[in-house]
RNA sequence: GGGCCAUUAGCUCAGCCGGUUAGAGCGCAGUCCUGAUAAGACUGAGGUCCCUGGUUCGAGUCCAGGAUGGCCCA
């Protein structure tokens, strides 16, 4: 262990490592690790230590803590602490505040249920203050297991100094915002149409409709008539009409909706479409007409009439038609009109906008009567409409959902339908009356019918600034970089105005008074501003002992005085949608404009901040949206608030499913964390695909990456540590130049080629490109470099040799220490306690306190690289060559013949054929151009080569080669000379040629490399084999009797005459691998370890003691 | 209905500028190696590179259309 519990007093020996067990938990090392940092105060150096004139700014998105973490959120947490780790390293200060999300409904919700409450009329009885008071205790309910799980994966972030959206001076930051965006025209009130409850009084949110559609719901289908009188429309319109004749005409509109007719303001035509005018004889009016879509004639007006007369959609726009209700003389029921947009009150003596025919294209003829009903207040499309025409806009129905007015006065308005038809048939306007099932949304909660109502909201105008919104976006680095133009990109220029208020309670405040008399509005920028303005005897809240809480209901006690008329301002009761609390974070974290200034200046804008794809229309947006007005409004200096932003793909269940309470497949971060450890969790996230995919998340994928990675370094790290112990190697020590290898020079020159990568990919904001190329360093470095290389560590004649091995294995250690710093932590740490800190002159005692690696540009050498590529590719289809012959590696073998594909090829084989041989285990190694009678060929054409030189004639060469006589071919492409083909002389170097093994030999071949074995075993060298064979059974044993590595012993053995002669032939060289002091013949004394074996066909035993 | 992303071996994923016979890890079967040994190497089986067209001498890769899944929005 490498922190095991110490007596006090306890000093590890200078001159050794800690031992290194091969295996180790890991979850409990990090335990440990993150003691370490706790009593050394690491992440607090790690900032403070770092030059404050280079400031490295990251920005927390605050999660909300009224709920137990999820793995999700671990991910999220795992990318958010990579880069400014990294930045940390490169010698950045990062100060990371940490943040909590504290307001809006799902605090309100959960705390509703805790108190029985059932509505917003319960929540008012209960009392506003105290059931703030009950949101504000909930917030924080969970945050210690918050606090826990980010302790745990090793999310550095300083959690004591956490800004949190409640607290007066964050509100007072949001106000200043506020009154800056109200006095520069981008801040108004509005109706907008929303989902709306009526027993509940608040709006559903579009996840919360979803959760109450109802099937088969029964309604009332009616069908109106719309009277024109003789005086509609221009002249044209009116003869093709044929009004003049007297005959009584309506347009013909149907709707499931009687109690929204009194609201009507409009018909909507389609104009492509054909209407038809047809006349009939009703039972009670007698003739009429009727207008309604040619295609719906016969099933709205039945078949015993006939059509008049036809005319296209766009003849009827304009008409002007009487109002089924004169709704706009009814007391409590205000006239507005859209004007530029937005609803204006009529004035006085203002006649309001005519009901008319409008055209749009959202009408269609395939139900209905091809002629819509409008009524802006409520619907979406509806209101749309009353924008687009300046329409009269009238709302007849409370927000409880009763009515105002006419029959149905005072009614709830489903109810009222009954009333309302009734009415209507007896003044002769219902044409037709049915009742229809369709699916329609109720309240989840209380199961109340929702209506779709318009409501005045407050708004942002983002759109005065939606070509910067877009034109800024472009400045923001976005990882991956689809997201940019993608889903934010077409988001921002969807862009509509932000409806920022919410008839709620736990909530920013909005700063927004309004006089009641003459409905002027103003904004309040700080609490200053407020005590200055606040009318004498309303302003006790501000002058409170304990300070001045801005929520409700505090703070709408306070009154203004209107500066325009002197009437009494009350405060505007919405709260600010809990997405401007987390947009304001940049200043408002802070305290900024009012505190901090500096602070504030540096660190914005942020220059990394990373959060899952759903935020493209949360908190990414509102950030980028308030920079961007207080851009405009010049109260910052740049319209960005962040320069790079990874932006992260959901995580899905190991089946590829959507983690979700409901499936049950939602994956504890304890569970995972406890069995495999943080730096598992946290490198299978880096490397399972990159940050913006959606990931698949199990239990088994982390313990597979964990002993992929994890387990191949901490094998690597245990066996170097053996093997310096054993050596007493000193990292002071000086290097041993002239006794490095190829391998040395080879693996130094990957590991500063990774370095190079690792930092690139960084600096470019892509984790996955970063961590797997260490991944393939970490590969490379145990199964090759270590595994070539293990006699120099353990067996080594020549001192310089090993240390030469031993100090090439702890740079790459120590570098890849520093290089994982970042990605895993704990891993990190382990190694550079062990390796560094406290052992080297000048080491941090901390590797998150040491700088990042810095590549050793002259120890790369690319072209070593793809010669050890080279190498290993031949090792590869030498040992398949071997298979093929079923000669195992044991027995030598005489020779080895390598032919690749160039001559630059076989220079570098020829200088590098002592590792071949040796993983081949074979006495010579010849590298050839061509194998002679040891192989015959097959020639196949180089296409990237023949392709641009020949283009179309590739397809015609090909089939010559494959006729082609291969030895004549081959013979003269040796000689250097053209090599005429179906009309075309090719190069050697247009042609690749393939092989396969004579008698006596094995081949392998890939890709125009091969690589053959001599397969004939002399007698001596079967004697070398069984000598090998030997000395393996005596490791074994060595190994069963546990003895260390270094236990010198004897050894006896009892073999017939052919196993016996291979003891007399090779006994030194056995010796020297067993590390025997002597071998003799005879029976096993007492005590010794025994063994016996089957050799050659003959019955062995040996027996070792330690000496 | 619109937008974004993904689709390559049983599973998890690479595959840069279009180029020879599409790779890795895990799993499976077998073999081997070994004082890194609760590791390691090799071989094998396993592929309609989602589908259909197009461009091209040549397409997993580029283009168009479609399918399936995920996410976001209507």
């Amino acid at each position: 262990m490498l922190f095991p519990a110490r007596p006090p007093g306890w000093r590890r020996s200078v001159s050794t490592f800690e031992p290194v067990p091969s295996r180790v938990a890991f979850a409990e090392q990090e335990e440990r690790i993150l003691e370490l940092w706790r009593e050394r105060d690491v992440f607090r150096r790690s900032i403070e230590e770092r030059p404050a004139d280079r400031v490295f700014s990251f920005y927390e998105g605050p999660p909300t803590a009224n709920g137990n973490p999820g793995i999700h959120h671990v991910l999220a947490r795992v990318f958010k602490d990579l880069i400014p780790r990294y930045r940390t390293m490169r010698g950045d200060r990062v100060p990371r505040k940490g943040g909590w999300d504290t307001h809006g409904l799902p605090v309100e919700l959960e705390v509703e249920k805790q108190l029985g409450l059932r509505s917003k009329r319960d929540i008012e009885a209960y009392g506003v203050e105290a059931f703030n008071q009950k949101c504000r205790e909930s917030v924080f309910r969970y945050v210690a297991e918050w606090e826990r799980m980010t302790d745990r994966i090793g999310f550095w972030i300083d959690t004591q100094d956490a800004y949190a959206t409640f607290r007066p001076e964050y509100i007072e930051s949001e106000w200043w915002i506020f009154k800056r965006l109200w006095e520069n025209g981008l801040v108004y009130r509005e109706f907008r149409v929303t989902p709306h409850c009526p027993r509940c009084e608040t709006s559903l949110s579009s996840h919360e409709i979803a959760l109450g559609y109802e099937e088969d719901t029964p309604d009332p289908g009616v069908t109106l008539r719309f009277r024109l009188p003789p005086s509609a429309g221009a002249d044209g319109a009116r003869a093709a009409l044929r009004l003049a004749d007297g005959v009584p005409t309506s347009l013909l509109a149907w709707t499931t909706t009687p109690w929204t007719l009194s609201g009507n303001t409009a018909l909507a035509v389609l104009p492509s479409a054909t209407y038809a005018l047809y006349e009939r004889v009703d039972d009670h009016l007698g003739r009429e007409r009727v207008i309604v879509a040619e295609a719906l004639a016969g099933a709205v007006a039945g078949s015993e009439g006939s059509v008049v007369a036809t005319l296209p959609g766009s003849a009827l726009v304009g008409l002007e038609y009487e109002p089924l209700y004169e709704a706009t003389a009814w007391e409590g029921v205000e006239a507005l009109a859209f004007v530029g947009g937005r609803t204006q009150r009529l004035k006085a003596n203002e006649a309001p906008p005519a009901r008319r025919v409008i055209a749009s294209d959202d009408v269609t003829t395939d139900e209905g009567t091809g002629i819509l009903h409008v009524a802006p207040a409520f619907g979406e499309v509806d209101y749309e409409l009353g924008r687009r025409e300046g329409l009269l806009f009238l709302q007849p129905v409370r927000s409880d959902g009763t009515l105002v007015g006419g029959p149905g006065d005072g009614v709830f308005a489903k109810e009222a339908d009954p009333a309302i038809t009734r009415d209507l048939r007896e003044r002769g306007l219902l044409f037709r009356s049915e009742t229809i099932r369709h699916t329609y949304p109720f309240c989840w909660r209380c199961g109340t019918a929702v209506l779709y109502y318009a409501k005045p909201s407050w708004y942002i105008r983002t759109t005065a600034v939606g070509d910067d919104l877009v034109a800024h976006n472009r400045q923001i680095h976005w990882v991956p970089d689809h997201v940019r133009e993608g889903r934010f990109g077409e988001w921002l220029s969807g862009n509509v105005d932000w409806a920022v208020s919410r008839e709620r309670y736990w909530g920013t405040p909005l700063p927004l008074w309004v006089c009641e008399h003459c409905g002027d509005v103003t904004a309040v920028g700080s609490f200053a501003e407020l005590r200055e303005r606040a009318v004498v005897g309303t302003a006790a809240a501000l002058e409170r002992p304990d300070g001045f809480d801005p929520h409700r209901p505090f703070v709408d006690e306070v009154r203004l005085s209107c500066e325009r008329c002197n009437g009494l301002m009350l405060r505007t009761p919405e709260v600010a949608d809990a997405w401007f609390d987390s947009g304001a974070m940049p200043y408002a974290q802070s305290h900024y404009p009012f505190e901090h200034e500096a602070v504030f200046d540096e660190r914005f804008p942020a220059d990394f901040i990373c959060e899952a794809v759903d935020q493209t229309r949360g908190w990414f947006y509102t950030l980028h949206a308030l920079a961007t007005l207080l851009h405009r409004t010049e109260d910052v200096p740049e319209g960005i608030s962040y320069r790079h932003v990874i932006c992260l793909g959901h995580i899905l269940d190991g089946e590829g499913r959507k983690m979700s309470k409901s499936i049950g497949n939602v994956v504890d971060p304890w569970s995972v964390l406890n069995e495999h450890g943080a730096d598992a969790v946290r490198w299978y996230m880096y490397t399972a695909s990159p940050p913006g995919n959606s990931r698949r998340f199990s239990s088994e994928l982390v313990g597979e990456a964990s002993r992929r990675f994890i387990s191949t370094l901490w094998n690597t790290y245990s066996f170097f540590v053996t093997y310096a112990n054993i050596a007493d190697f000193e990292p002071a020590s000086p290097v041993p130049a002239t006794a490095s290898t190829e391998l040395d020079r080879w693996i130094r020159s990957e590991l500063h080629r990774t370095v190079q990568r690792v930092t690139a990919a960084l600096d470019a904001y892509e984790p996955s490109e970063a961590a797997r190329p260490i991944e393939q360093l970490v590969e490379g470095l145990s199964n090759w470099y270590v595994r070539r290389n293990r006699r120099r560590f353990w067996k080594s004649e020549d001192d310089a040799d090993r240390a030469a091995a031993l100090h090439t294995l702890y740079e790459c250690l120590v570098t890849i220490s520093r290089l994982l710093a970042p990605f895993t932590p704990f891993l990190a740490e382990a190694l550079h306690q062990n390796l560094v800190a406290g052992r080297v002159a000048g080491a941090a005692d901390s590797v998150h306190l040491e700088a990042w690696p810095e590549a050793d540009a002259a120890a790369i050498d690319p072209q070593l690289s793809t010669e050890m590529a080279l190498v290993q590719r031949m090792v590869s289809l030498g040992r398949a060559a071997r298979a093929k012959a079923q000669a195992k590696v044991r027995q030598p073998l005489a020779a080895a013949v390598l032919v690749p594909r160039s001559a630059v090829e076989r220079a570098a084989l020829a200088r590098l054929v002592e590792p071949v041989a040796d993983e081949l285990n074979v006495k010579r190694v010849e590298v050839l151009e061509h194998a002679g009678d040891r192989l015959t060929y097959s020639l196949r054409p180089n296409l990237p080569v023949l392709g641009p030189k020949f283009g179309p004639a590739v397809g015609t060469i090909r089939q010559a080669l494959q006729q082609a006589p291969s030895a004549e071919v081959v013979a003269k492409m040796r000689a250097g000379q053209p090599i005429p083909l179906a009309g075309i002389e090719l190069a050697a170097s247009d042609i690749l040629v393939s092989v396969e093994a004579a008698e006596g030999w094995s081949a392998a071949e890939e890709a125009g490399y091969a690589v053959l074995v001599d397969t004939r075993v002399t007698a001596e060298l079967a004697a070398e084999g069984t000598a090998r064979e030997l000395v393996r059974r005596l490791q074994d044993l060595r190994r069963e009797s546990g003895l260390e590595v270094t236990d010198r012993i004897h050894v006896t053995f009892e073999a017939p005459g052919g196993v016996a002669a291979v003891f007399a032939a090779h006994g030194d060289y056995i010796a020297q691998e067993t590390l025997a002091l002597s071998i003799e013949p005879g029976a096993a004394t007492a005590g010794a370890a025994t063994v016996r074996a089957d050799l050659d066909g003959e019955r062995v035993v040996l027996a070792l003691r330690r000496a």
